[in-house]
DNA sequence: ATGAGATCAAGAATTATTCTAAATAAGGAA
DNA sequence: TTCCTTATTTAGAATAATTCTTGATCTCAT
């Protein structure tokens, strides 16, 4: 009787476009709603309690449409699994060593981050993915921990 | 009946210390030799040229030995295979999206990294991996290609 | 030479991700 | 609506990078 009742419409976004199907909204939602930079699995396990029937691979399509829409980002630190984060300032990324968490870090609002780059005469960068590693405010301010 | 019989040596680098056996000195020199970024399977192709009996599993752990010493750094652009360099510079990663080549690209002399990024106050920064994508100064300069 | 500990080799195991094929769902035209 | 075409989803197999395991080998200090 409204306009829920619309489950697909066509978004328009950076480069591409594609339909919000719902396994797409529930995937994009996880995201929204725990901006906590999930790996594909953590999305699905959160994803399954939302809509019990969707797949992995689903998981993994709607992940993979959406970063190539420009509407989420693919997180890259360490060497582990891909991450994923609907934040779409630029920003970096920050690994605690210590209690795991990743955090955003935004670009300063004038800076350019290539700048302190000796970028090689000619060379068009299309994306620059920067992650960090070290200690986040909070595990740097307790004493070391003895395990 | 030259210094070349001793095959092993102690070397204090960076963080860590670790034994040049063998196997390592021919990983290293196949790194020194061909700064192309090779992937553990390429460095292994390699390295069985010079050492036909090295397995892939200690080349793993050379270049992982090696790494956690500091004397080569391991490499992440996109989400394929870890690449490994021997460059101790400062420096960030650049990927050609047309060619495929990985260049390096120096920090430029005085410049700080993060000094772009709203680091969050108390934060420390141990490690930054700067990984870049776009086209390479020779493929920028080329006609697009129809493939 | 001997013993302790590090390193190596071979292959099995793990894990993230991609691929395949068949079933389902959606949007447009008649 | 009903039919048609195309996109999407699903489940599971396949792939590929990396790690793990175990026993053999090597190195160094005694």
């Amino acid at each position: 009787m409204n306009h829920e009742d619309h489950q697909e419409e066509t978004l328009h976004v950076g480069s591409g476009e594609f339909r919000m199907t719902k396994q797409r909204r529930v995937v994009y939602d996880v995201l929204l709603d725990q901006r906590d930079h999930p790996t594909a699995q953590e999305v699905y396990s959160r994803a399954k309690r939302r809509m019990p029937g969707i797949s992995l691979a689903t998981v993994y399509n709607c992940l993979d449409t959406m970063a190539q829409a420009g509407v989420v980002k693919q997180v890259n630190v360490a060497r582990d699994a891909t991450r994923f984060c609907p934040n779409l300032r630029p920003h970096a990324h920050f690994l605690c060593a210590r209690c795991g968490e990743v955090l955003d870090v935004d670009l300063k609002p004038t800076a350019d981050a290539t700048l302190a780059w000796a970028m090689p005469e000619g060379a068009s960068v299309e994306h620059l993915e920067v992650a960090m590693r070290g200690l986040c405010p909070t595990c740097a301010s307790q004493p070391a921990q003895l395990v």
